[in-house]
DNA sequence: TTGCCTACCAAACGATTGTCTGGTAGGGTT
DNA sequence: AACCCTACCAGACAATCGTTTGGTAGGCAA
């Protein structure tokens, strides 16, 4: 309970673990002037550090932007099997993607910015498994839009390769415009996104069904 | 008839203007590394000349950002008067706008990549014309919606603020997914975006008229 | 022929970069 | 008291960066 590390434990309440300090730091710092034009000194300078003594935490720079990733990719795998273990309607699972997945993004607006403009900064097996990340990401979409169109909920003469690349680019824009503290509340804007996009993908040639009442329908 | 500088007509007739070739050089090459990590050596080593003789024709590494951003400006006006001439119904003209921005996505793919990536290491006055730019099309858009939403063919409860952005999103990330020679022509992908947009706006709570036969029709 | 202008080379500049090395203060363990 | 380990400092390292300067080959005009 006293965290892994014992002795740890004893340092000021109000400094957290000096290696999340750093990480945080480095969210911060790389979101605002960009991986490529951000400094190690920026990064230092922002825990209050000489840039040297970073590199008893990281390795390279880059190990400091992957490592960031990683935290990423946990968050949003833990994301993805909540998801995948409700039992729902297809409609509704993807009402659901897309509302978890916008507000995720809402709420950490860095983070997932980060993830979408500096992911060319990686190299070797850390690039390779991003763009496999990402790649999982537009199957699973386009299996969740071919499930609606065999549900009957969407023209089935939808293209779902190009109805998931549409969805995937509405929703993963969203920290690019979003500014914090706006007039509407991340879960209301979350609550918006996956209406449009459920309506995008289900509005076909007036074959709709009246939306069901929120629980599951048979097939 | 021989070019505005009368004695550069007779250069060797493969090789364009040299600055245009330094112009293409470079949204290649800050295509591929991006700006910050490219430097002036890549640029000039694309063109086959010193880095210091770069600076016979730019003025800055900025500057020379700058002016590709100039291009694409210049290409956009264009095609923003084009489509203002057109004397259509909302629907179409939302359905034109969708579909021939795409297009032009599509076929200037690093241009315009650069023109979403890169705008934030323009400075000063630069920055402030790119973002007023960015800031009218959003409002272009919004007014669109409106129109449409006026015309009765999308749901009055439509947030057209919202429905802006996602319009905007889902046409800008465009050039990010598509690569070229894939199996579908840019002409084809660009209508299949535009039917997906207009879906999206019109397709409110079974309000839908069918579409009207591609001519004008009344307010 | 003389002179000018364009287009480029050759070489250097100061600044900044990411990273490494060696040292050390201080708390914890033995 | 002796030792070790973590967390950091101080300072240097080579490399790379954008940019500048001075020079020059060659075509064009007078």
């Amino acid at each position: 309970m006293a965290g892994t590390k014992a002795h740890a434990a004893d340092a000021p309440r109000v400094r957290r673990n000096r290696e999340d300090e750093v990480l945080l730091a480095a969210i911060d710092v790389f979101h605002r002037k960009g991986y490529a034009t951000a400094s190690i000194q920026d990064v230092a300078d922002s825990v209050g550090v000489l840039k040297g003594s970073l590199y008893h935490y990281i390795d390279t720079k880059e190990d400091l932007l992957a490592r960031i990733f990683a935290e990423s990719d946990e968050q949003s795998h833990t994301i993805m099997q909540e998801i995948a273990a409700l039992e729902i309607t297809a409609v509704e699972r993807l009402r659901t993607f897309a509302r978890t997945w916008s507000l995720w993004y809402l709420e950490n607006v860095e983070r997932s910015s980060l993830y979408f403009n500096e992911w060319r900064h990686l190299t070797g097996e850390r690039l390779e498994r991003i763009m496999d990340q990402r790649h999982r990401y537009e199957l699973y979409v386009t299996d969740l839009i071919d499930a609606v169109v065999r549900e009957g909920e969407a023209d089935p003469d939808l293209n779902s390769r190009y109805a998931a690349f549409f969805v995937l680019s509405a929703i993963n824009v969203l920290p690019s415009w979003y500014k914090r503290g706006g007039p509407d509340a991340p879960e209301h804007i979350a609550e918006v996104w996956a209406d449009m996009i459920v309506g995008m993908v289900c509005h076909s040639e007036g074959r709709r069904k009246p939306r069901s009442g929120g629980g599951r329908s048979g097939t």
